[in-house]
RNA sequence: GUCCCCUUCGUCUAGUGGCCUAGGACACCGCCCUUUCACGGCGGGAACAGGGGUUCGAACCCCCUAGGGGACGCCA
């Protein structure tokens, strides 16, 4: 048995915690059957992954104590279309359902597909797009042929009426009605196979026998079917994992709710605590215990324990359970152990002592000057924003935008975190000084305190925009309508 | 809108036809321990979404309704 999990980066190359909750789950199902776990990156558009933010990831599970087996691996190293004669595989595979008639090339433009799904809409017809409706006239298909126009492989669905039948391991026969699958395009203009494509033709190649993935794919399940079908090899069994959520139930966002490995790191969760907890959501020990290792879980390990309903990820229950393996695993030793690793370490005095020193007059004023680094969630309150020029209104709208813009913020650095604020500060027509004010108490707990940008670095992304992110729910959020309203306003700046 | 998945305390869950007057955990409240706070101990309130079946018997099986979520991309 070979099971393996997929990994997609995130935009911002954040390790996702649902990604290690995948993760273990295929892992422990494995191990409990005596089989392989293999890891596989997917990104088929580049423009999420860098060679630094896969990294991020797989060392993220190594923290988290996940092990994965070597196996046959694609593309090599996990990352499977980095090489360029690695992509000729998949174009390979596309060109051979074109040849058996059982994918076509398309020349449709994004424009046409617009045109064709918004007159479906219209129509209130909620089928997908099929291989009929994107069909050429002979002479129009050459006639951009010949003009060199960029076109996709898609592949032939079904048309007729019926439905495809999904086995589950949990949750049994799934039917979902054909006319829902449209023509999946298999190989892009740019020559890259999409996630379709790809996931299906790795897996077979790989030697995948299970495939433990998220909810969100159940949809997407017949597309897979019918291309191993088309291929004629064997279909890996599937099995849907619920989706982690958030407070609000819907599927676990940053917007809503921190998601990053890195933030937990950052913030002060023990690894064995944080995996504890993912082995928690949607799964329980057979004796009910809360606390357990990763080797008790696989130890015990049942699928059929998986319960399906979404569980909502309690960061309250989620410290309680970190407080008890800092409490009962950990001697003193073992404690100053970790929080020299964490962060009372050399190198990090070192970070920021040039910034304490001129401030200080006596030793001891170092740790409240310090404090704010070391901390995680700051107590701070609407109060604290008093006295700084601007409206409640206009504050939350300086902290949303520099948020904004820090999420898109790859390279966290000074330099560029400065030009970041400075970029937004000019926008908005404000002197650098006023709007970074609250940004000072967001970040430091107060207006006087060491340079943003420099203790935002220290800080890394996650910790920095989750704090920002709480000083805007301090001064009371921003609602639906007035989110919208500065979404279009920070369009704007960001195309000037 | 269409299709799919899901539904036990506020939250995580136990429960696979009689052991259920539904158990545990987080959070909350009270008491005890304690110079304080925390830890720890004890106790309390708190749920089978609703309606129909099937059955001697339903949290558990079936159907309908409702609610929640997901999917509908040259993202994964």
């Amino acid at each position: 048995m070979t099971v393996r999990t997929r990994i997609a980066p995130s935009p911002t190359g954040d390790p996702h915690v649902g990604t290690a909750y995948v993760a273990l789950f295929n892992l422990c199902f494995a191990r409990a059957n005596g089989g392989q776990f293999l890891l596989r990156i997917e990104d088929t558009d580049r423009a999420r992954s860098t060679p630094e933010s896969e990294q991020a990831i797989l060392d993220s599970l190594r923290w988290l104590g996940l092990e994965w087996d070597e196996g046959p691996d694609v593309g090599g190293e996990f990352g499977p279309y980095r090489q360029s004669e690695r992509v000729e595989i998949y174009a390979g595979y596309a060109e051979q359902l074109v040849a058996e008639g059982k994918a076509f090339v398309c020349y449709r433009t994004p424009e046409e597909l617009d045109e064709l799904r918004e007159a479906r809409r219209a129509a209130g017809d909620s089928s997908a797009l099929k291989p009929s409706d994107l069909r050429l006239p002979e002479d129009e298909v050459d006639r951009r042929r010949a003009s060199g126009q960029p076109w996709v492989i898609r592949m032939v669905v079904p048309e007729e009426e019926g439905a495809c039948a999904i086995e589950d391991m949990l949750r049994g026969t799934i039917e979902l009605d054909w006319s829902m699958v449209d023509a999946q395009i298999l190989l892009k203009s740019d020559g890259m196979p999409t996630y379709h494509l790809a996931n299906v033709v790795d897996d077979h190649l790989m030697g995948i026998t299970h495939v433990l993935r998220g909810e969100e794919w159940i949809n997407s399940a017949p597309k897979h079917k019918l291309l191993y079908e088309y291929f004629g090899w064997e279909m890996p069994q599937l099995c849907h994992l619920p989706l982690l959520r958030n407070p609000d139930k819907s599927k676990l966002s940053k917007r809503k709710n921190p998601t990053s490995i890195l933030y937990y790191q950052r913030m002060g969760f023990l690894p064995e605590a944080l995996l504890n907890y993912l082995g928690r959501m949607g799964w329980s020990m057979p004796d009910e215990r809360e606390k357990f290792a990763l080797r008790d879980m696989l130890a015990h390990f049942d699928l059929q324990r998986v319960s399906l309903g979404g569980p909502v990820f309690d960061m309250e229950k989620l410290s309680w359970l970190n407080g008890l393996w800092i409490r009962e695993d950990l001697n003193e030793e073992e404690l100053a152990q970790r929080l020299v690793e964490w962060a009372y370490n050399e190198e990090n005095l070192k970070k920021v002592l040039p910034h304490a020193q001129k401030r200080m007059e006596i030793l001891s004023d170092f740790a409240p000057l310090a404090a704010f680094l070391v901390s995680g969630t700051l107590p701070i309150s609407e109060a604290d924003f008093e006295g700084l020029k601007g409206e409640r209104d206009e504050l939350v709208k300086g902290l949303q935008f520099a948020l904004w813009r820090l999420e898109a913020q790859r390279h966290w650095t000074r330099d560029n975190i400065w030009n970041d604020l400075k970029g937004i500060a000019d926008a908005l027509g404000m002197k650098i000084k006023d709007y970074l004010a609250p940004v000072f108490v967001a970040i430091a707990g107060s207006s006087a305190s060491f340079s943003v940008v420099d203790s935002m670095e220290i800080l890394g992304p996650d910790m920095s925009r989750a704090r920002i992110r709480h000083a805007v729910d301090v001064l009371g959020g921003v609602s639906k309508k007035a989110m919208k309203r500065l979404e279009k306003e920070y369009q704007q700046i960001e195309e000037v």
